[in-house]
DNA sequence: ACACATGCTCAAATCGTTTTGCTACACCCA
DNA sequence: TGGGTGTAGCAAAACGATTTGAGCATGTGT
């Protein structure tokens, strides 16, 4: 089956890979025609393409994209930097890119910085060595030196999540402020007394708070800081601080509570079986993110769908653009809505 | 605080890269010497040598990967070709590849082929094309003509999941059927009556339904037919699948049931908890893959571990041993076991 | 003094493309 | 005949590194 490896028409072929000179010779032309033939870049007459063409064919010629990078200064190729793959946001919102930018002919390099500083700087250095043409980065620091360098360097860069400030960035991010807002009227509907928070990290979680904030502001609730706990987005974060809720004395516990992650949601369903109190009965509970385990876990999670897939293809599309040269002015910022899904947990 | 952009030492630098070429005219020296201090290729007189290491810094050089690869043949990178970076057993597996290769100094590439057989053979050729060092293949087919391509060419494949026939091409995969034998027997441990199994797809899911006929056979049960009904791994075809077994006359339901994998168990979960029936205690549920929603469902599942993140990690390492020159045999093939995880469904 | 290492450096070729001029030929019109 | 206007194709110079053979000093043993 294998085609026999005895090539004497040509030079240059110690390797099994077949060059364009190789192809030129065969068709009878210099390597300057096939290229043009290839790239379209110039008219070459009819009969010289169908030459071109079949010798491309018989030699099973493959252009290498090495030499082609070096010399056009564009290797096809966009990173995503994101602090783990294995997070399902992330590997969604890595879809949702890779999806976009693979139609515009551009392939995905993948870096997952665990959340280290360190490493996401080491991995834009790399990125930016390997020529990649474009950078999506879901960045640990407000003031990541290495995406500012890189974004100084030419090499368009989006941000997902939080805003990277710098005038040629663009930024996509969920509205987790307004969809927290609905999540938290949604609890407030139900007509309930006394509703608690489970927050984020304050770094990150920010937007998820104040949404909860202004829902109570606006129902003329006062937030009760006795009843905002801090959480780490884990689920055992969520089940501690679940328990710590229920710690006072039961006049004082929440009959509903808005968890500022499914995960952590899920934590404080946990605590609240242990303790045997029935969701939503005797305490609504709210999560944000919609994963998977939110259909899972019983009673099903209320919550807010964090559009993930959607976040990757926005941030390809706004990189295809600057990339292909229809957009070269400053940064964009687009804000995806995040929709309330209710189901059986409040 | 950004160095003041006005080069004027020595020629080519219209953009913003500094060349081998300009570190070199600032060190006094040929871009042959800078090229020995960094590979270390051949000795260079320590005076020397600190000159170049000064000009490099003053000049904040970095060698262009591009050109580097092209005359190296050597792109430092692997692809990973899997069905969807979105299933959480191929996100940790490519997670552990990424972490083992990243240390021995390689990038990592993703594609998703959606099991499309077109879309694998599309990668995988844009794979070579781009001068992948390496490639790790979740392959759809048994026979993919694109890898035993690659693997022809000289690139190294290993492939993970299903073997692949190809007297260079190693193989990691998980051991199905020990491990389904493991799950069966604890099913049968517990006197239970008739048991049934929701099989995956006979392509892929084989040995998960050997190693239950093993299981059976060895405990001298017969496997009745009926009881065997096939599923296509989703949550909703295991509800599918469960509803399916318990239509039957009551008599002839079983109390136990062996699922393929977690997501079909978590479907049979949904479909008895439908019908009323309690699990374990008239009907006993074990799934295979340990999913982080196997401690979510309630009750929480027995299962078999899947080692994603190993298979990952011992993928990386059979690439690198063959990248490095260490090894150049014929193909290896690692199997990991899959311990059993019990829990309350079982 | 000769041969022979040894240490250090460089010029030039190479990797496989793309991109510029530039030439050559043909045709048409004045 | 001359000048324009296209069409097709080629040679050669990039792109930015690595690698190789050779050169030029020194030192060293005889």
């Amino acid at each position: 089956m294998a085609s026999t490896d005895g090539r004497q028409l040509s030079g240059p072929a110690p390797d099994g890979r077949v060059t364009i000179t190789q192809v030129a010779a065969l068709a009878g032309v210099s390597p300057t025609t096939v290229s043009h033939v290839l790239s379209g870049k110039r008219i070459v007459a009819h009969s010289t393409r169908g030459a071109v063409h079949e010798a491309i064919r018989t030699l099973g010629y493959r252009p290498n994209n090495v030499a082609r990078s070096l010399r056009t200064r564009r290797s096809q190729m966009v990173a995503v930097v994101i602090p783990d793959i294995t997070n399902t946001f992330y590997s969604v919102l890595t879809r949702g890119l890779a999806d976009t930018v693979d139609e515009a002919g551009y392939g995905t390099y993948v870096c997952n910085t665990d959340g280290s500083f360190d490493r996401e700087a080491k991995f834009l250095e790399d990125i930016l060595d390997r020529g990649a043409d474009g950078v999506v980065l879901a960045t640990v620091d407000e003031a990541s030196e290495g995406a500012l360098n890189a974004a100084g360097m030419g090499v368009p860069v989006v941000c997902v999540g939080g805003a990277l400030d710098h005038p040629r960035i663009d930024v996509v991010a969920a509205d987790d402020e307004v969809g927290s807002y609905a999540v938290t009227k949604r609890l407030l509907d139900r007509g309930v007394r006394r509703v608690a928070m489970i927050e984020g990290p304050t770094a990150t979680g920010a937007n998820r708070i104040a949404g909860f904030q202004r829902a109570m502001d606006d129902s003329g609730r006062e937030v009760d800081p006795a009843l905002m706990v801090p959480g780490d987005w884990t689920r055992h974060g969520g089940y501690t601080a679940m328990r710590a809720l229920l710690a006072g004395p039961t006049r004082r516990r929440p009959d509903a509570v808005f968890c500022a992650n499914d995960l952590m949601a899920i934590g404080a369903l946990d605590a609240l079986r242990e303790v045997g109190l029935e969701v939503p009965r005797e305490v609504a509970v709210a999560g944000f993110d919609d994963v998977d385990a939110a259909t899972i876990v019983s009673p099903a999670l209320t919550t807010a769908f964090n559009p993930a897939y959607d976040t990757g293809v926005n941030a390809g599309r706004l990189l295809i653009s600057r990339l292909n040269g229809q957009y070269d002015g400053g940064g964009r910022t687009i804000v995806l809505p995040c929709p309330l899904v209710v189901r059986d947990s409040a």
